[in-house]
DNA sequence: TACCACTAATTAAACGTTTGTTTTAATCAA
DNA sequence: TTGATTAAAACAAACGTTTAATTAGTGGTA
């Protein structure tokens, strides 16, 4: 009986054929195919294609609440410390898992699984709540501008790694980025880290 | 004879299911059903459902290499004017026409149809070209500081503009914005606009 | 150890739908 | 009459899922 095993290896091709291909596109005869299993043995394990994919995601979707709840309540950080703790996080989380990432995206952007979006954004939601108190706070405390517009800081942040880790092949050709494997080298992510520091640095620092 | 009245609604049609849905998820049933038109109607005016969609999202996205060409060459406007110039058409570009870069959103996040991807691409590199080259030149006059990143502030406006237009019911939810339609108001445009404008002056200009 | 019963895992084949597309025939305008 | 337009029906192919049969593994009993 080698369940885990089958079991894993669906999980992790389909993890690639999604990462790449719309829900439709994917055949469940090329999921199996991919994973060298019986075309039954999707239903079997997951009882459908489609709880395959929510199975494949939510498993996927590593907790990053704890992370995100941890920086946004450190008494030792500084307003500005915790800002760039964040972008940290979220660039080195994004580009760890851009095939999660790019299904999370394409789901987020349609509504063929109601359900699932709206229990994506409640995960997400919950980081947001963090931040947006954190970016306040900074705003009391007299770090940040007043008239800062916290809302769009964050969207801008997450949209801008998602969109780079979503659309890889197009973010290549517009950065000058040879190859979709560089997008994802340590020197291009400190590209990244460098500009949204010194971009929200400018923007939000009062003496600036 | 009435081609163009039938041609058109399919096209009408088209669009609204294309922009909320993937391409597989709609059927030419869906398609045939919402414009009112037998089904055979899709194969005899377009050839294919595939050959629609490809003409659907070329004829509705507006030529805007024209406008952007014309900005960044003015000679009447400094660098500085020419960034706020183009992040005002961006902005209303994108929110003008959300179904259609709803659509392009998704084609470049999948490896469904590479050479539509491609063509996409190759229509929005033009542009691209055109900006990089306003920007260098406002670094040469010393309008910008030397060391920004160019192609970062780039795919910055382009990604995150995209992403709320391509994830509306999303954005919503994280912009504490009620309803998607108040995404497109003249009310929030003028939010994104003023965020950018102040952003990347903050970011490039070096007096700042 | 050997045998049995039982459960879980795996397979190939078939299921009924739905898919995009085409055909055929009828209808319409010029 | 000619050629474009419409509609209904039919097409084969692909879809996700299920069935039925077989194999593999487990635990208990003698």
């Amino acid at each position: 009986m080698e369940q885990i095993d089958k079991k894993a290896a669906i999980l992790i091709e389909a993890e690639k054929l999604f990462a790449e291909m719309d829900f439709d596109a994917v055949s469940v005869r090329d999921l199996a195919k991919a994973a060298n299993v019986n075309i039954a043995m999707i239903s079997y394990y997951f009882g459908s294609k489609e709880k395959l994919f929510e199975e494949l995601i939510i498993s996927r979707m590593a907790n990053s609440q704890t992370t995100i709840q941890s920086i946004a309540t450190d008494p030792a950080l500084s307003s500005i410390d915790k800002l760039m703790a964040v972008v940290d996080f979220y660039t080195d989380r994004l580009m760890n898992n851009p095939n999660v990432h790019r299904m999370i995206n394409r789901e987020l952007s349609s509504s063929n699984r109601p359900e699932l979006r709206e229990l994506l954004i409640s995960k997400i939601e919950t980081n947001k709540t963090y931040i947006g108190k954190m970016l306040e706070e900074g705003k009391a405390n007299g770090t940040f501008r007043e008239d800062a517009d916290m809302g769009l800081v964050m969207i801008n942040l997450f949209a801008c790694i998602q969109y780079i880790v979503g659309s890889p092949y197009y973010s290549c050709k517009m950065l000058d980025v040879p190859t979709e494997a560089q997008l994802f080298d340590p020197e291009f992510r400190k590209r990244i880290k460098t500009y949204f520091k010194e971009l929200f640095s400018h923007y939000l620092l009062k003496n600036q």
